[in-house]
DNA sequence: ATGACAAGGTTACATATGAAACCATTGTGC
DNA sequence: GCACAATGGTTTCATATGTAACCTTGTCAT
């Protein structure tokens, strides 16, 4: 381990918690992603409107942008594929006919129901290589910098902006 | 806050690891991107090249994709970007001419070093959220689930089939 | 009613990305 | 030396993604 320099002009990527960040979440991704897609053939928002629609009925696209922080674009190409693999069904809202109510297939509900134990089973390995203490660490943690993030985006300005309030 | 169920059947996505984390280190990396991405026309792989290049010299773009995680096309792509900008500057290996060795320009040093400020200042402002404690587990345990997922991707195996290797 | 505006979704376009084919150079076996 | 494999990098092509434009249906004030 060469100790480099780490003063305020140098940066080590590899220590740079973003980056850190970045990459670990997107192996983990990339590897549970790559077990179900080559069973299944689904992509990453594909199976996250089926995660959504696993839970819940008669949602509309609007209801899976705010459930999944996808953009809508993402939802409708979801849908559309999720609708020609006939995983999912939809119908016109009688009330307001622009917009309709998707619900799981049997068939979606089947697939749904073999991806569960298989996301859970890689999330699980993950939490086994975890102390009790460190599990609960990570969530604390997750959700202090997930509002943070939030903080950020809602002012819409750089983190020395917003150095004072940390009151919000 | 509905407390669902969440027996083997069921998955709450937003409980869910893998995708807390997916959605945390891309609001935060898009976050960052933005601020220099706005003032320096960077694009996130072509600071990533610069970062590196900020701390060693004539790297190939062989050296650059061992460091960034990034793969070779994604490399090519960001030097020739950053060539044009004249940000870095290139010049035949004269021992391999298949080579080529990468520098940093002038103009490219002094990007760097008013960017590095500006990511420490992202960085630093998650950190401030955590406790020192919180810190030093994040690491921790950022770094457990790193190894974790490198066994995955070396075995080329899902979970089940890795449970006894804890050893590794 | 009716015209302006908002909401729900889809389509079109421009850009980003990755896998595989490709070109040039170097190393290797004979 | 000379075929042939391996290495370093770039280009091509097919796919993925985001922004903006768009169409349809609803809402609201007049």
């Amino acid at each position: 381990m060469t100790t480099e320099k780490n003063d305020a002009t140098q940066l080590q990527l590899a220590d740079f918690l973003p980056y850190k960040l970045s990459i670990l979440a997107n192996r983990i991704s990339y590897a549970i992603a790559e077990a179900y897609s080559s069973r299944f053939h689904l992509t990453i928002p594909a199976w996250r409107v089926m995660a959504v629609l696993g839970l819940e009925d008669n949602l509309t696209a609007a209801d899976l942008v705010s459930r999944t922080a996808m953009d809508k674009v993402a939802i409708s190409r979801a849908v559309a594929s999720l609708l020609e693999m006939e995983c999912i069904h939809r119908e016109l809202d009688p009330d307001d006919r622009r917009r309709s109510l998707l619900t799981l297939t049997p068939k979606g509900r089947d697939i749904y129901q073999r991806i569960i134990p298989l996301a859970r089973c890689y999330e699980q390995d993950l939490l086994n290589q975890l102390s009790e203490d460190d599990q609960r660490a990570l969530k604390q943690i997750t959700n202090k910098l997930m509002k943070r993030v939030q903080q950020w985006e809602k002012h819409n300005v750089n983190p020395a902006s917003l150095q004072e309030t940390q009151d919000v």
